[in-house]
DNA sequence: CTCCAAAAATTGAAACTTCAACTAACCTAG
DNA sequence: CTAGGTTAGTTGAAGTTTCAATTTTTGGAG
């Protein structure tokens, strides 16, 4: 309510719709290979990935929402399933009785053994293997950029 | 299954984390603004803006969906709620009568005039006002480049 | 002309996410 | 030490999206 707004010009229009598509549909290609491969949600992936890479792969629930983009009780509903999978168990953190912890089990590494690889090389082939790495550098700068205005 | 996949390096892994962030975050926070503006979600909203932009104010059902990077079921369901609350209409193509068009209506268009400023106001906010015209210009491009990668 | 595959859209059910309400544990001011 | 506010997490219900099945229409092959 504050600003007049000033329309976007072409060239605006032209970048935003070109990445506003990207950032619509890349979910869905990154959702298709892990679920092909692995049965599961990008979403579900991506917690297994965090957890694969935590102190002894394990995490505080809020902390692992933080970092899978994701609402704690969105992430409290996933793990209910993952755990009934055998994917990962929960168990209350000793030294805070309000905090449950995450961890990666054998089922969970084995998945992601298994969806891994796919996934490495989806990354690369819509990604990496396109671009210099200048070009590389800067889409990492642009998104940094980007990033703190969207938490701010 | 085919190449034995190398696994990305530092800054490659630091760019994907950034980038995939991104993409993650954003609809969020662009669901936020039109949801408080208009009471509608961001995918209603652009099958408003798209239809705005159209001929006659008016599209096919499947043109629609493409355009707002959504599937055609989708749209299907969210076009009878916009139907519902009077922002569009559809009736069935003269020309082919297997198709349905969309078509927006003075209601649609008021709303759209409510939530546009806000809109046009984050989106700058959020991605352009932090940018040189150069630095668009290249999100632009390896927006281009990303998503020709994934619609093969 | 008729048959049949493909295209467009809708629908209901299942799966998932969000939202609001709730429980439990912690912390700290008095 | 305890009352009240804050933090962490879970849960059920409501809303949304996906998936598979279905309907209707079109266009072409024979």
């Amino acid at each position: 309510m504050s600003d007049a707004a000033p329309w976007l010009d072409d060239e605006e229009m032209t970048t935003w719709l070109a990445f506003v598509r990207v950032v619509m549909r890349l979910p869905n290609a990154l959702d298709g290979q892990v679920r092909q491969d692995a049965g599961i949600s990008y979403f579900e992936y991506s917690v297994l990935v965090v957890l694969e890479h935590a102190e002894d792969q394990t995490m505080r629930m809020s902390d692992l929402a933080f970092l899978c983009n994701g609402s704690l009780s969105r992430l409290s509903h996933v793990a209910r399933r993952l755990e009934d999978g055998g994917l990962i168990r929960r168990f209350s953190c000793p030294t805070d009785g309000r905090s449950t912890l995450a961890a990666l089990t054998d089922g969970g590494r084995e998945l992601l053994a298994k969806a891994a690889p796919g996934h490495v090389r989806l990354v690369r082939a819509l990604v990496f293997d396109d671009l210099t790495r200048d070009e590389m550098r800067q889409l990492g700068e642009l998104s940094e950029r980007i990033l703190a205005r969207i938490q701010a």
